[in-house]
Formats: structure tokens, sequence, C-alpha cells
DNA sequence: AATCAATTATTAAAATTTGTTAGATAAATA
DNA sequence: TATTTATCTAACAAATTTTAATAATTGATT
């Protein structure tokens, strides 16, 4: 796979670009119009996009509106256009940086390689994860609510992080007893039930009045981000 | 926990960024100097840095690298000055963007979204389906009418996702029966006539008169696309 | 238009399922 | 062994689903 794909159709520009960014570690394919750039990722993942806004046919708008109804790939726009609406209409859809043309080649590798780390580096191992006002610090196993610690012990630590990973959605019952305590194992009856009740007893601001770990009916529990 | 620790001295600049970016959602600590910056990181979390970079006494760079020493809360930094060396610099120390002044406090909102939908995945998917005011919540198995929560429970939630994904289409009582109670199930009589009823009541305008489940006689039932 | 049978709507109450809770017991850990 | 943590029990509470009886509506027929 290709780290990363040029929409350019400046030919100059675009060998120019490459030379840099190739020099600075990344594999680089190159296309030249937007439908190119349609077809080229119906086929093939790449990990990052590197977009010209001006293209003949498909502009560079729409491509990225594409990239980002289809996945998250950070997307990075060039333009000659200088005005702050195009801009806005750049993060509007998605895009990660806009940058004007002219491009200095140094300051365009100094971007990817950062958006590079955040994409992939940094972010993937996230080790603290913020929820509202309560912080659950992964490395150290450790949970603090509005800046308080809260002692958790390992099962229930176990469920509110699975629950705050996933914040919006209704996880059903099965599948939160079976991600902790396994597909088998006797139990379950009440003491997936039982260990809910006890993390509400710690993090809830009301225990008898949920508002962070919700009941959904038949189905299981939902996590709310406050 | 405050979304964005701002470290600007400027103090009008500082009033002027915090309006607009509060105005997008964002709680926003200010500190005037690096000194106070480190101070206040030490005590507390905060989710983005945006840092000014001439700062009287510890200069922005040097906050920056601290703060990348301790973890990789996403760092925006400004500055006056132009020159390109200081921008590599930035990115160097593993700031995440770098904006020149002046600031247009609409791109630096925009930047500040971006960054937080990267780092924190706040673009996460979710399967949402809209129909008319309604609004179905697939993840979270919710269902919202006119942006207001419509409490459901499970039968009823089926049907209505059922009906609400095959709009303007006549769904026969046997078809909605089987898909929702399973082929056999003795009951049938009126259970689901009566879980449309109760539907109804939580969604319709006037249940006596329904505009969106429509009943077909002789067949089964028709949801309508408001 | 009036009648009739079939179908659907409404309602309330019974039956069932599911959730909550506190406390007892067991298991693990120090 | 003392202490903490995990699991289970059982009674209770609450919400959901079904049943069943009655009312209203529809479409066809006269």
């Amino acid at each position: 796979m290709y780290d990363i794909l040029m929409v350019e159709d400046e030919e100059e520009l675009a060998g120019l670009l490459r030379i840099y960014m190739e020099k600075a570690g990344f594999a680089v394919a190159w296309v030249a119009s937007g439908e190119e750039a349609l077809l080229w990722l119906q086929r093939e993942k790449v990990k990052l996009l590197l977009l010209d806004i001006t293209l003949p046919g498909i502009d560079g708008f729409a491509v990225c509106r594409e990239v980002r109804r289809a996945g998250s790939t950070p997307v990075l726009i060039i333009s000659a256009r200088v005005g702050k609406e195009d801009q806005l209409n750049g993060f509007r859809l998605g895009a990660d940086d806009y940058i004007e043309k002219p491009v200095d080649p140094d300051l365009l590798v100094a971007k990817i390689s950062s958006l590079f780390a955040r994409a992939y580096g940094i972010a993937s191992e996230k080790e603290i994860l913020y929820s509202g006002n309560l912080m659950i610090d992964k490395s150290a196993h450790r949970v603090y609510k509005d800046k308080m610690p809260v002692e958790l012990n390992a099962k229930e630590y176990e469920l509110l992080l699975l629950m705050a990973e996933n914040p919006g959605k209704t996880l059903d019952k099965d599948f939160l007893f079976n991600k902790i305590w396994g597909a088998d194992s006797f139990s379950e009856s009440q003491t997936l039930t039982v260990h809910i009740k006890m993390l509400r007893n710690k993090i809830e601001e009301n225990p008898r009045k949920p508002e962070r770990i919700k009941t959904v009916w038949g189905v299981g529990y939902c996590y709310e981000e406050l």
C-alpha cells in the first residue's frame, strides 16, 4: 500500500513534491484528475490523500467529500485559491489541513509527518481516554472522576473501558458478558447487572438516576459521553 | 475538564478568540504565560493546547516540548513570526499545526474542530437513519422526533425500524409478524395491532389520524416518509 | 342510505420478562 | 488468616408483552 496518493494536475509541481516526500520516506502514488483519484481509491487503500482543489473535471472538494463518506483517511488540501471561504469549505468537508500555493515542500513534508503521527502514531495507542468529567488512564489502569481518583476493581474497570470506548452505542448484554467473562461461563444471569450496579455507584452522580450508563430495555446498556 | 487551554499574552486577542471558540462549543481556559501554562497542566488535563510562541519568560516552543514529553495532547501553535524556520521548528517539536498571525477566528475554529475530530474521533461513524422529522440512531438504539428523544421499547423499536427501512412500501401483517416474532409463535391475533397502536401513540402527531403509519386494509401497514 | 360481516383500533388487566438491590457466599490475594 | 474482590441468591420492583373483551371502522351488499 502507498502512503500518499497525490492528486495534482500540474506535472511539474507533482514531480517536485514527490521528490521531497519520497526523500522523507513516504511511498507516493500520483494521479492527475479527480476521476482517476476516485477510481484509484476504489481499488486500493492509501494512508493519506494530498489533494489539489483545482482539477479538470471532478474537483478536489468533490473528491474530499467522497473520501470522507467512505472513511477517515487523512486529507490534505492544496489550493491556489486563497479565499477564506474555500478554506472553510475544505474543513467543512472534513479535510485535515489546507495549504495555499505556492507550496513550500519542506513545510508540506512537515505537515504530512505531523498528520501521519496524529493519525497513525499516537492516536492508535491512545493511552488516555477522556469522556466528560471522566478520565481513564489506560497505562495506569486508573480512572478519575472530576480529577479525583475512583477505585475500581478489575471487572468494573474492564466494563467501564469497554463501554467508554464505544460511547453512544448500545452494547447488548451478551456482547458485554462475552467480552469480559468469555463465551461460556455458567453465571451470566445476574452477574453483569450486579457489576453495572457497582459501577454506577462509583461513577454516577446519582446512581438511582443513571446519566452515564443508560439501560436499554431488552437490549443492554449504552454509555453516554456527558 | 476544559477542552482547550489557550496560552496567549495579548489579552485582547485572547478575549476575541475565546468568544469564537466558546461559541463553537469548546470549554476554554486561559493563561498568559508559559510558566502558568506548565503549572496549569501539572494540575489539570486538557484536550487541546492553543499556544502562542512569543511569550514573556518560557516561550511557546519550550512549552510545546514539555507537553510532548508528557503525552500526545494536540498542540496548535499561533505565531507572529512568519519565518519558515520557526514553522518547521514547531512541527519538529511535535506541534499539530502552526498558524501565523493575524489569526482569522473562523479558520482557527475550523482547524481546532478538525484536529479534535482527528484526535478524539468525534466524527465517529454512527448508523443513523433520517426520515422526515424522525431520526433513528441505530448504534444507540434510540429514536428522536424533532430532536426530542422518544422512548420506545424493544418491540416498538424493531417494528419502527423495519418499516422505516422500507418507506412507502406496504408490508403485510404476516411479513411484519414473522420478521419480528418469528415464524411460529402462537399469539399473532392482536399483538401486532397493539404494538402498532403503541408506536403510533409515540410517533404520530395525532395518533387518531395516523400520517406516518398508514393502515392498508386487508393487507398490512405502510410507513410514509414525511 | 342502511345493513352486515370482516377487519382493525382501543383499552385495561393479566402474564411474563427483565432489571435492581442488598446481602450471603465463594474465591482470590496479600 | 485477614482482606479484598467476585459471584451468586433471592426477593422485590418495574417495564414490557400478550391476552382478551369491546368498540370503531371499512367495504360490500342490498
